[in-house]
DNA sequence: AGTGAAAGAATCACTTA
DNA sequence: TAAGTGATTCTTTCACT
């Protein structure tokens, strides 16, 4: 379980983890080494998944984010296996749901223009079979966009 | 402009950017100096936004995820404002997006259940005036989730 | 782009409450 | 069981080549 110092941690460190050692152990009034042993732990247990640098889209040219809803009528085991085969690992493609609703799935996607888009949209009408609608709902503006999950009390 | 040392360098850290500068170094071929000095340069120009640690939702007892898609006749820069102000700030809303087409925004958010979800749905609604449609999408499942960016040639 | 030195940070064995 | 000290090792950073 996590007690308060453990969240204080995790919160700082899914904003910034650059953050020395010394400076996380001030913010939550220890020496280095128990503040290590802490985030060591949290680690080990699975609470931090990773730590990565985060890119800006528009410097690498990805002026577009794209949301795909797609309904299906195929739910067999096999075509689930392809459709997954032949999208999940589209670098283009950054989150990819499953969803419970009128759409079966919600993909995002991001890219340099509406050009790119076209090549990645025909690559996937042509390799999944069986897409009955395929919805492409194309962003405006990004009004927020963070990594950091709401740490419960 | 990126040559293809930056950009394998960019590419390693959105994986993973505790590798240390030697390993960084060793897998362009660069001793650290001038390795150490590209990172920065990446950075100072802002290709880095920043680095963070990722947390996990389900050990976090995070488990649901619901994507809100949102209809409104307000178009007023005012009305705007006060939507973003209530909503943005809200932690649980990682992703905040409008959009071109039928459905006027996308949020993305990170609940403990359907309860709390409730919670913030009510919150939504009596908050902001003017939703004309508010449709909740649920994620059964998270096929592919990665906050790394393709990293053009 | 590289060398080598200096400064800074992380890691650990050991001690204390 | 949790925190602290101090030594060791590893990394980053920088002046200079």
């Amino acid at each position: 379980m996590l007690d308060k110092t453990d969240r204080k941690l995790l919160c700082m460190l899914q904003e910034d983890c650059t953050k020395s050692l010394q400076v996380l152990a001030e913010a939550v009034n220890l020496t280095s080494t128990p503040c290590w042993k802490r985030l060591r732990r949290l680690e080990d247990e699975g609470y931090i998944r990773g730590r990565v640098a985060l890119l800006d889209n528009q410097k690498l040219g990805l002026g577009l984010t794209v949301f795909v809803l797609i309904k299906t009528q195929q739910h067999s085991a096999a075509w689930y296996q392809t459709f997954v085969q032949l999208t999940a690992h589209i670098p283009e493609v950054l989150a990819f749901y499953r969803l419970a609703g009128e759409y079966d799935y919600l993909m995002q996607v991001e890219v340099a223009d509406m050009n790119s888009y076209n090549s990645f949209y025909k690559q996937l009408v042509k390799g999944v079979p069986g897409l009955l609608d395929v919805t492409s709902t194309f962003a405006m503006a990004k009004i927020k966009y963070t990594t950091a999950l709401p740490v419960p009390e």
